[in-house]
DNA sequence: GCAATAAGTATTGTATGACAAATGCAACCA
DNA sequence: TGGTTGCATTTGTCATACAATACTTATTGC
């Protein structure tokens, strides 16, 4: 009686697992841009289920850009260009199925884009509460007790800085720093003379943000992400070299 | 026989409609995050439709992650942090909502973060083909006999290069662009020496491109996406002040 | 023989009705 | 009072039927 949350996770629903699994397939490339899948009956019998949950499966990834249905056609799979990569869902399935290492260094250059500017804007337009907010993540980072607790701490002191910015379109990018951060747990096991480091990189950050000084908070902001970088050359780079039998092709460049 | 692309957009599918119409009324504020919607055979009343086709339609906000559904409960409608803004519906249903002129600043925003980056690492990285692509589009701007002529190879500008940037995660903001672009075109009649001074600041890029010069390429957006900001300031905050009634409230801060 | 047209057919789209599963709520019993 | 049990409501799944669409093929007129 007592296990109520724990389990939960496997299966949900009916509809999600078959979206989930048909997803993974496009995702892991055994259905190409412009191929037409299986039939919504075809998909029925397989999953042991009915044509019912089958379509609801088929309108979450047209939702997500994966696929276009049309009468009489089928179900054609989407060049990548339409794909929801900003889609939590779909992230996953792409997790479970690409180069991991390639990656990580597409979120990495987007974050150099992105969260100087995030920390400049934060800096200059945050309010008193997003200032606290950030200040309890970075709390939260300093008194994580492990591993786990340490990245979602820096999880939500990124996201809370996101949110200071006061841009909307700002905020969908969390999803692309948890995928970064969890990335980065899997394949490191962090040092603790890293994490004093670490520390010490966003108090800078968090002291800009509330002098509200843009240009501070910038510069705070590209010196942590050259370390993340660095970590990830360190860590990263030579297990990929072991283990990369897997496969070579990415997902970029979509010139379908 | 020969208008066969035309006229389709109205109404497709019903349950696209549907989906269309609920995201809709989610985007404007009718329903608040946290709310509970109309349960689905309530839906089906309203629109004189099925159940079936109302599930669908609420699959469809939930894969864009407007909503999430249990049984007993309802749907209730998700914070806005779990929205989908690179959704190209969801950003239609807010265009249909929202006050254009502070989103239009937003989109500003993400571009002066994003589209300098984009534009050093496709200087890097292109490929002949990637550059080629972006030439034609140049070409395309100069050619263009009107308006929207000129807008389309705009837009198709930008997303080359963000093609030509080769990573995987840039994609999904020509988006972001088409509705930055499609906006202006709302607000602005543009003029005969803009377009000559538009289009010299897009062969700067191209040319830095083509060199390979990351720097240059850089430094070119900015000084587009600068000017873009001056034509902003110009055209549409006069207009903003005059007929700005509308809602005063924006997406931004989701503290939800 | 060839082209335009019509019929056929496979697939998605929609409707209906039924039952299962989950879960909040209230009534009920100890 | 407090825990438990049952009830009611809503989503989840199923089965079946028919409509709409658009590709394929046959047919017909020239």
């Amino acid at each position: 009686m007592l296990e109520k949350t724990t389990k939960r996770k496997a299966t949900s629903n009916l509809h999600v697992y078959i979206a989930r699994s048909i997803g993974e397939r496009i995702l892991g490339g055994e259905f190409l841009p412009g191929e037409i899948l299986p039939n919504e009956a075809q998909w029925g019998k397989a999953f042991g289920s009915s044509r019912t949950a089958v379509r609801e499966a088929l309108k979450t990834l047209t939702a997500k850009g994966l696929i276009a249905s049309r009468p009489k056609i089928g179900c054609r799979v989407q060049p990548k260009m339409q794909w929801n990569l900003f889609d939590r869902d779909v992230l996953d399935w792409h997790h479970a199925a690409a180069d991991r290492s390639d990656f990580l260094n597409s979120i990495q250059e987007v974050r150099h884009m992105i969260e100087p500017g995030v920390a400049e804007l934060a800096a200059l337009k945050r309010s008193p509460a997003q200032l606290e907010r950030v200040l309890q993540a970075w709390n939260g980072m300093k008194t994580a007790k492990n591993l786990e607790h340490s990245v979602a701490a820096d999880v939500e002191f990124h996201e809370a800085l996101m949110a200071a910015a006061n841009n909307a379109l700002i905020v969908p990018f969390g999803i692309i720093i948890e995928k970064a951060l969890g990335n980065l747990f899997d394949f490191t096991t962090q040092r603790n003379d890293r994490r004093t480091e670490a520390l010490k990189m966003h108090g800078a950050i968090v002291k800009a943000v509330s002098a509200r000084n843009g240009p501070a908070a910038r510069k705070a902001m590209t010196v942590l992400l050259r370390d993340t970088d660095r970590l990830i050359e360190l860590t990263i780079k030579p297990q990929a070299k072991t283990k990369a039998k897997t496969a070579k092709k990415t997902i970029q460049s979509d010139r379908t």
